[in-house]
DNA sequence: CCACCAACGTTGGTGCGCCCAACTAGCTGG
DNA sequence: CCAGCTAGTTGGGCGCACCAACGTTGGTGG
C-alpha cells in the first residue's frame, strides 16, 4: 500500500470528518449511549429514566402530551407504557374529563426507581465529560440547549429512513 | 389534569433531561442526521460520504482498516462496499502483499461523487449551526473533538444493545 | 515442516429505535 | 347532527449496530 506524502495519523477518521459538527455529535451520542447503558445497566433504562422524569417534574400527563415532549412515537409509547405499568412504576386512568386520553402518573415505587436512575445518569454524565473542566461543560451544555431550542421550533426535516 | 403550583412550560422536556449532555447530544443527533439526509436525498449517503472521504484523504485501505477508522463493523462493511462497487464509485483488488485483504481504492466517479457529497454535507452543517456565531460553532467543534479524542483513547463499554 | 493463532472478508442472524398506516372511540365546532 | 380532529392501540417495516461462525491467508515458534 504506497505510503501517501502527507502522513497520514495510524487511526482515526480523516479530517474532512473530524471536523464535522454532524459527524462529531453522531459519533459521541454512540459513545454516550453505551456509558450511559453500562451505568443503567441496560439500554431501554435510560428511556425509562426520561418517561419518569417528565412524570415527576410535570405531574399526570397523557400518552399523547408524554410522547409530545420527549418525541416518541405514540405507538412505541404504548409499549414503554406497558412495561412500566407491568413493574408498577406508574398508574394508568381513564381521564374522567376527556375519555380519549389516559392520565399517567407516576407512582411511589417509580419515585424510587427515578431517583436510583438518577443517580446512575448523572455518573453517566461524568464518564462522558470527564476530560471537560467544570467550565467547559458548562460552555458544552449551553450550546447544545441553544440548538435544540432552535430546532425545537421549527417543524423537522423528513424521517430520514424513508427518503 | 390538576395543574402544578410551579408552572411547566407548554412544551419540551423535564428539566433534568434538558440540563443533561447525554439526553441533549442523543436528540441532537437525531436532528442532524435528519438534516444530513434532507440534504444529501438519502440517509445511507452519510456513510458513502465518510468511505469515500476516508479513501479520498487516506489513499487504498483494507476494508478492515476502513472499518476501523469510521467505527463500522466488519460485517456491515461488506454490504455498504458492495453498493458503492456496483455504483462504480470504488474498486476493490486483491493485496498482492497480503492476500487476506483487499485494497480499496476510489474512483474517478467516486471521486466526483465525493465532491458533490461534500457540498451538500456543508450545507446540512449551516442547517444545523444556523443559531451559533462563528466563534460558538468553532467551540463546539473544539469540546466535541476533545471529547471524541478522549473516548477514542479508551476500550469502549460493552455494546448497550445486549445489555 | 507443521501446528497453532490471529487477521481478513464473508455470510447469516438478531435486537432496537424510529417511523408509519389503519382502526376504533371520543370530543368539538359549525 | 356530523365532519374533522385527537387519543390510544395494533400491527408492521426499515435501517443501523452488533454478533457468531466459517473459510482462507499469513505469521510464529517449536
Amino acid at each position: 500500500m504506497p505510503a501517501r506524502s502527507t502522513e497520514a495519523p495510524p487511526s482515526g477518521p480523516p479530517e474532512r470528518l473530524s471536523r464535522l459538527p454532524s459527524w462529531l455529535i453522531n459519533h459521541l451520542t454512540g459513545r454516550a449511549n453505551r456509558l450511559v447503558a453500562a451505568r443503567l445497566g441496560r439500554a431501554g433504562l435510560r428511556t425509562d429514566y426520561a418517561l419518569l422524569a417528565s412524570l415527576q417534574e410535570f405531574g399526570p400527563l397523557s400518552q399523547a402530551e408524554l410522547g409530545r415532549r420527549l418525541a416518541i412515537d405514540r405507538s412505541d409509547m404504548v409499549a414503554w407504557l406497558n412495561r412500566l405499568e407491568g413493574q408498577g412504576l406508574i398508574r394508568r386512568a381513564p381521564n374522567p374529563d376527556d375519555r380519549r386520553r389516559n392520565a399517567i402518573t407516576i407512582t411511589a415505587a417509580g419515585t424510587r426507581a427515578l431517583d436510583r436512575l438518577e443517580k446512575l445518569v448523572e455518573e453517566a454524565q461524568d464518564d462522558l465529560l470527564e476530560p471537560l473542566s467544570a467550565a467547559q461543560r458548562a460552555e458544552l451544555v449551553t450550546l447544545l440547549q441553544q440548538l435544540l431550542d432552535f430546532h425545537h421550533q421549527r417543524p423537522p426535516p423528513p424521517a430520514d429512513s424513508k427518503r
